[in-house]
DNA sequence: CTGTTAGCGCATTCAT
DNA sequence: ATGAATGCGCTAACAG
């Protein structure tokens, strides 16, 4: 399809040497004297040779490659990571190739065989809805490395930032605002066979609330999807419960865009009659009216540790993870109570 | 490093057929008689065999894979159009490969040769900001479709809906509404060389003005980059001109939640005070306060269109392609005035 | 219809 | 250090 194609063995020719000479200096390998190495690098760029990964990939039964698979590219967070990870692996020899799981579980369970198919010589995983269970099998064959996700099996595989401290800073900013009545807007995922992200803000809020001399009232906590469209819902079931609160945390700052339309609907202002505060620090977030207060993760280092970890992993070493933690970003949709 | 490799001589030995019948089974190419077609069905289910790709690319010089090149997974938009690119490719012997542009030309350009490399069959572009010209060139050697992007010199293989008459219709709505100054938030794009999408919508925009005897006001126009931030900037640069206003179309979704934004920290009520529309019927348009009148593209639509033209470039054929025209999604934000 | 054979382009022993 | 030879797993003529 390409021009003409120009194989290894053209520029064998074209440099004097025999094609093992040439593979070679391209694989960086063995020695090889410098006069003929420059011959050799001299005819690749002369002739613009690109070499066919599919005769490589097939003759060293590696791929140099590693599937990465997320769930929604376009959120800072997501995107953060996707970065990191590409940084993290620039200074490879491997190149990542992507796939969206669209938050399906279906479709995430495709692209792992479109993937292995591949025959990927590593696996991240992104966030995602994959059992833990099936996550582990996977990394029983291949090297995995998941991010954005705590699994309690997988430890030393896993990045992610510390979920439970976050929120509990978060739950605390608002108590020391004032707030004693602050609502939580959680989800249960699919994957709940271990501990998750969403579980371990819900444990945090509850801790803040507990070591402040609050209670947690069940009445406050409802459950959503993770969809914004499930914050609108929350707020109905609170508003419902006729238990009074003053602030909501929401899990994630889509479910916090649902909830300030809910309350919107309902003629609540924020922050003056509710304050709300997310989580993810989304771009929209910083966008609402009023902005947002939220949680930022540091994801384009947890990306960059992502792929280190891989490396490790491939290279037969037990990755070294490094301990991340979110970031308070105080915006306006929090005043103080009373 | 997967289980035990099994090659089509396994399944060859195990059905005992010769290696070239299996292929011919598993290619669907030539017949075979049905008892042996079964045998060896029968053995790639026994022992889960799963062609090398790397083999059968090499050996056929086809990889059977198009690269699709986005620049925004997460916005409806976008997914909508990846959406229906899968579901065209479903059906055919297709499988995509992703990579995200990121909305960087640099990012972009070295997608494009990773996808060479890798020797794909096809190149769909979701809208992005590589230059025409460049575009038009890569159309040369390989089978490329564009999506989302109007682009004069590649019309058999672009993919897009109207915008200018989107634009007129929702600037029609506007003045229905009883505005009579009405201010837009444009934005120039890289890949200028071309009349893109953004001019459309501004051109709509005008020529819905000037069909209602109101004539464009270039006070009334200022530029943005398509970023949230820059929506904000606009309600700034607007005010500064001094020149009355009671609507703002902005050119896309993201710049109205910046202009929403932007009319918050002025004081200024939507619809109230202001009315606002969009384009694109983000997913945050939906959740804004008030919600976003904005316009929705067939997306979805869009992607299967897509593939199904790269279906018919890769077949050698001239692709016949459908005209799409976006919707009007009536929201809140919209006031009468007077 | 079906088996045999020759590569696809490159990595990798194995000699030298 | 370097060339020759072998094979990765599969497709595509080529013969029967």
């Amino acid at each position: 399809m390409a021009q003409r194609k120009i194989t290894i063995e053209d520029i064998a020719q074209k440099a004097n040497v025999s094609i093992s000479t040439v593979s070679r200096v391209l694989r960086k390998s063995s020695g090889v004297r410098a006069s003929k190495r420059e011959a050799v690098l001299q005819a690749v760029a002369d002739l613009d040779y690109r070499p066919n990964v599919f005769a490589q990939s097939l003759a060293s039964g590696q791929s140099m490659t590693i599937g990465v698979i997320t769930q929604n590219f376009g959120s800072p967070f997501y995107d953060g990571i996707l970065a990191g990870i590409l940084q993290g692996l620039e200074s490879s020899d491997y190149s990542a190739l992507f796939a969206d799981g669209r938050w399906d579980r279906v479709i995430e369970q495709r692209a792992v065989e479109t993937f292995t198919d591949r025959r990927v010589d590593g696996l991240i995983f992104v966030g995602g809805q994959l059992s833990e269970s099936f996550l582990a099998e996977v990394g029983q064959r291949i090297p995995t490395v998941v991010v954005a996700r705590e699994l309690a099996s997988m430890n030393s595989n896993c990045i992610f930032a510390d979920n439970f401290k976050a929120a509990y800073e978060l739950t605390n900013y608002l108590i020391e605002a004032g707030h004693r009545n602050i609502a939580h807007i959680t989800a249960k995922m699919h994957y709940q066979e271990a501990v998750t992200d969403v579980e371990q803000r819900l444990r945090g809020y509850k801790q803040a609330l507990v070591d402040a001399g609050l209670s947690p009232d069940p009445r406050l906590i409802v459950e959503g999807n993770l969809q914004q469209q499930s914050g609108a819902l929350a707020i109905e079931m609170l508003l419902m419960e006729k238990q009074p609160f003053s602030a909501i945390f929401a899990a994630n700052d889509a479910m916090a865009l649902g909830a300030r339309l809910g309350l919107y609907r309902r003629g609540l202002r924020v922050p003056d009659d509710v304050s709300l505060v997310g989580f993810d620090d989304e771009a929209s977030a910083a966008y609402m009216v009023p902005p947002l207060t939220t949680v930022r993760q540091p994801s384009v280092q947890m990306g960059q540790e992502a792929a280190q970890a891989m490396l490790s992993l491939i290279n037969g070493e037990l990755p070294e993870l490094a301990q991340f933690h979110g970031e308070l970003i105080i915006r306006e949709s929090v005043a103080r109570q009373r």
